[in-house]
DNA sequence: ACCCAGGGTCATA
DNA sequence: TATGACCATGGG
């Protein structure tokens, strides 16, 4: 078994089930991917709301909306004026691409470039949607992963995307489902013991495969 | 008061 | 190719 399958045994021992993505619909994980680029979920949420509340919460809506009425909806996620242009032009990209049931009659590779391409949409926000929305198996790596990993000592802290990815999906079975919840486990990971600048190494779940965090320990004490 | 969050783009070298 | 500035709100 490789590192990255025995790891992820181990998050799912500690943690247990996650069950992201919280959304209702595939255009919602959309909307989210946007809208939490660097933003804490929390605030997500709340911009989520202020959509619906607002009966924006659809392609067609956001388009006809007043630019300023968006921004309004989604100030709480931060980033306000560059979201509201990115969210516009996922939507136009959403219409374009033929809605859920176009997107859904897409080879991966083909929807993924198609995302790459909008205005906004990064890999990481291009696989949330694929994973969480579409349920392809295309591992998503964030700032989280790359830490975790890079502290593990198993890539280096500068590594692309791609490669990330790559190593992923190199050692995993191709499984959507497995994916989802690996992700969903790194965050959770990483929110309570693997910060920037506070590490709390202590009860760490993977602290005995984790060189750093001895290190670290040992520094500080 | 500081740190950080489920990133991405753009200018510069 | 790779680094840095910039975007902005809200919770710990």
């Amino acid at each position: 078994m490789g590192a990255f399958t025995a790891i992820y045994d181990d998050l799912q021992q500690a943690f247990g089930a996650q069950a992201w993505w919280p959304a209702e619909s595939r255009f919602e994980v959309l909307v989210g991917a946007v809208l939490t680029q660097n933003a804490a979920w929390r605030n997500v949420e709340q911009a989520i709301e202020r959509l619906r509340a607002a009966a924006l919460f659809s392609p067609e809506a956001i388009l006809a909306a007043p630019v300023a009425q968006v921004a309004e909806c989604i100030r709480p996620s931060g980033y306000y004026n560059i979201k509201t242009r990115r969210l516009r032009a996922a939507c136009e990209a959403w219409m374009a691409l033929g809605g859920e049931s176009g997107m859904a009659a897409m080879p991966t590779r083909t929807l993924r470039d198609a995302l790459l391409a909008v205005h906004g949409l990064g890999p990481e926000s291009v696989d949330d949607v694929l994973l969480y929305g579409f349920e392809r198996p295309v591992f998503v790596v964030d700032a989280y992963t790359r830490r975790i990993f890079s502290r593990l000592g198993l890539v280096e802290s500068r590594i692309p995307y791609d490669d990330l990815q790559h190593h992923f999906q190199a050692d995993l079975p191709v499984n959507a489902r497995q994916y989802n919840e690996y992700h969903a486990l790194i965050v959770q990971l990483g929110k309570s013991f693997c910060r920037p600048r506070q590490p709390r190494c202590g009860d760490c779940p993977l602290l005995s495969r984790c060189a750093h965090g001895r290190a670290e320990i040992s520094q500080r004490s």
